[in-house]
DNA sequence: GGACACAACCTGTTATGACAGGTCATTACC
DNA sequence: GGTAATGACCTGTCATAACAGGTTGTGTCC
């Protein structure tokens, strides 16, 4: 018997098929967390493939931590916290983007104000010379996750009102759109608890735990472009990093 | 033509000891960054397995980003990781004792028990395997900082149990005294309320808002080494760090 | 000398087949 | 009734074989 035509054109191979069906399947929600996935001789079937490409799709999702394998029972959907990596400078949409996760930005306000002492110190700008601030919901798998309070100069203020901030990542649109290259960013990382107003906005209970993060983004020169505080829901989402000796 | 026993005792799979003597061949710095790695066809004849089986153990490598393949071309040893530049591995004493402050580690209760699941699997143990737990309350400037919970093979816990774990840091332990090179960390943070223990040994109250880290520590060549708990105050210190686009 | 065809390699993808060993429910035995 | 054996299922591992399509050097033809 011989084998498939290799796919010509257009269309990818047999197993990312497979593989972006089953993870559809998963963030959708039609296979719930500890549910068993189907066995690999299911899919075999179901698909009219081998168990190699089965098993291809398996380990993809596997290795993104979408499920994992008990030897002698089956493949199950973990729920493995969603995370994001802050060893590289990226946006968060853009960093779930890559693990299947649907992001959504709800825009609570956007608005033109006199900088205060921290946020001037920060930027570098004269005290209560005019910033703009944004505040956005940040919706993973339609679980809000974070609320993003930043600051930047009003000058970028006044680009970014014309643009989709509900899909984009701030940090793509300066980039790609505005040719704005970024640097290094600050992060300092603490704790707080939740007051009225935060709770509300990331639907959990005032005073809980609330990881927050503050961040000071620089562009490719140095100059400081952007000043975040991040505030993030602890229990649906995590934080990552990697660091070496050095 | 039938298959190869499978290892029936002590020792592992075929693609599983391929997959670690090309990674020491990488990290010992015998195949250096761009070289090429021997290609499938080579490794198939130099180990005399078939084709799969050299691919399992590329493609680990491959998951472990130690190296990269290119169609037609070939697999070939990455370049050390970006975040090499973004922070430095360090222990807590190591760190603050460069900024003039005073350490000093409270060890709350040392003691062998059975790994639970999620240790077991951060450090690549059989389930319940033996570990050695240590649990360490931080002092800075005569302030309690951190409650450290640590886990260690076992091996090495009665290696630590002879030491002056009062004063030193660990990592600092076990590079100069037992000369194990330390690589990199991964490092997980949340957000999470005080329990009442918790709340005692940091002095706060029940309730508050306590920065959570993970950290899973790993050997030069990639073994994992240490897994660990910080409970941080979140009112007296906070972990910053720089990160930059890559 | 330069363009082009071709062969030699290389990884990507897929099929088929086989055995090891774990899990679990059912069945048979005491 | 409890226990032990059995068998159905499942994932882990490995072998052989094939074709697609990219890369690269080589040799031929003009």
């Amino acid at each position: 018997m011989l084998n498939v035509p290799q796919f010509p054109h257009g269309h990818v191979s047999l197993y990312s098929r497979i593989r972006d069906e089953l993870r559809h399947g998963i963030v959708s929600g039609r296979y719930l967390p500890h549910d068993r996935m189907p066995s690999e001789s299911q899919l075999m079937q179901q698909y009219s493939v081998s168990r190699i490409t089965v098993r291809q799709a398996l380990g993809d999702l596997e290795k993104e931590q979408l499920i994992f394998k008990v030897p002698g029972k089956g493949s199950y959907v973990s729920r493995p916290k969603p995370f994001q990596e802050l060893g590289r400078l990226q946006g968060f949409a853009e960093a779930m983007a890559t693990q299947g996760h649907e992001t959504y930005n709800h825009v609570v306000s956007i608005a033109t104000l006199a900088a205060s002492d921290v946020v001037a110190t920060r930027l570098q700008l004269a005290p209560a010379e005019p910033v703009c601030e944004l505040r956005r919901v940040r919706y993973l798998n339609r679980e809000p996750v974070s609320l993003d309070v930043t600051y930047v100069h009003s000058r970028i203020g006044t680009l970014l009102a014309r643009e989709d901030l509900a899909s984009r990542d701030i940090f793509l649109i300066l980039e790609n759109d505005y040719g704005i290259a970024l640097g290094h960013a600050d992060l300092a990382i603490d704790a707080v608890l939740a007051d009225a107003a935060t709770a509300a906005l990331l639907q959990v209970d005032t005073g809980a735990p609330i990881l927050r993060i503050e961040r000071l983004t620089h562009t490719h020169d140095g100059q400081p472009l952007d000043f975040e505080y991040l505030y993030c829901r602890a229990d649906n989402f995590q934080y990552r990093l990697r660091i070496a000796r050095g």
